[in-house]
DNA sequence: CGGCTGTTGTGATATCGGTCACATTGTATC
DNA sequence: GATACAATGTGACCGATATCACAACAGCCG
């Protein structure tokens, strides 16, 4: 696979040492990729497909963090590695993916060996922070009605899509919700013009 | 000021080189530090005193993320110099605070040079990291009493005190709810005996 | 003391969101 | 078409919390 076209500012030893050392992995849709209070033992890079990153609370309940996308990489699992603990989410496939595992014993080493390896880890650890500031305030300052639009237009930006296949219930769980509660807003915004609502689809408009 | 006795773990070397290019700041208590979109040209790291780190609304009401203590680093002043982007987040000295800034230009080569440094670093990251994902769990999955006890004792933990000695409003302000909601959730706890109120404090049980 | 100001207590009311019960509709399968 | 199942619609109800109005109280200062 040509995954270096992914990350294009990686150097030309980086991406040597990497097709070396690392491993390729794959995942179909739906399965797990990383459990809460899992040991991490490598740095996962998005090659294909789609992760999403959920928080559990202790009653079952689960809450989608953010998305990652080919070209990106799990923050947390950076610092696990580099840090042999724990992870405190879940990362789930959304589609069938690939990951490239970096192995923990090489972290440190690329890190000081490899300019562009550092950028890309403190890039990572920025976008990541932001994002989960970004989560904080949407349930902070936002009610649900917010929150979904929010949800929606973040989701037809990671599919470029229009159309959002997602029944309600799925998506009353990502946000740790109700479907009832998500149908109703759902009608509110086709009254306000805003989507129309088909099966297990929705388009924005 | 015997600073280094706040940072066991930093090298010799690293310590002189600190000690030459760094500056050291001073903030009243209640003086705003960083504000959100501001520029960010230094690391922070805290020598004495408590900050709080906010994050803003637009409709002008703040969050309480979480606080820094002599020892600690701002994770996203870090971030932010290594990437010279605006902060996202403000941050107030909730006590005299003094802090030792690190010029944005010597980040890289202290990364490279200083295992001990990057350690730090990444220790930094992930410690922030962990307690943006409680907050998250915070107020996704738990109602305000909860909330309410998590912030006292976390408080509690900060200043090694049983006694809270904050108003009902502003723990209300931190918490982005409204006065009576606290005053009200108190005086529960106190009928389960958990606390005693007084006049501008609290006092655990 | 009397008045001012900030803190706390309390009831009434409104809204949001969660839950339950059940109806309706769309799709697939036989 | 008949059946079954999943997705969606809807009304009733309730608890959590925000908001408003106002009372009670404590501390400070003239």
């Amino acid at each position: 696979m040509n995954w270096q076209a992914l990350f294009p500012q990686f150097e030309p030893g980086l991406i040597k040492l990497i097709e070396q050392e690392a491993v390729q992995r794959s995942f179909k849709a739906g399965e797990v990729i990383m459990r809460t209070g899992q040991y991490i033992k490598s740095a996962a890079l998005v090659l294909k497909g789609q992760i999403k990153i959920y928080r559990e609370g202790q009653d079952g309940g689960e809450f989608l963090i953010y998305y990652l996308a080919p070209g990106q990489a799990c923050a947390v699992s950076m610092i696990c590695a580099i840090q042999s603990t724990t992870s405190e989410i879940t990362a789930i496939a959304e589609e069938d993916t690939e990951l490239l595992m970096i192995p923990v014993q090489l972290m440190d080493d690329l890190m000081n060996t490899y300019k562009s390896w550092y950028q890309f880890v403190i890039q990572t650890y920025r976008s990541r922070f932001d994002e989960l500031l970004s989560v904080v305030d949407n349930i902070a300052f936002h009610n649900m009605d917010e929150r979904l639009e929010f949800y929606l237009k973040r989701y037809a930006d990671k599919t470029e899509k229009r159309s959002i296949e997602l029944s309600h219930q799925q998506i009353a769980d990502d946000l740790n919700s109700s479907r009832e509660v998500i149908s109703r807003l759902l009608k509110k915004m086709e009254q306000r013009n805003m989507v129309k609502l088909h099966r297990n689809m929705i388009e924005l408009v």
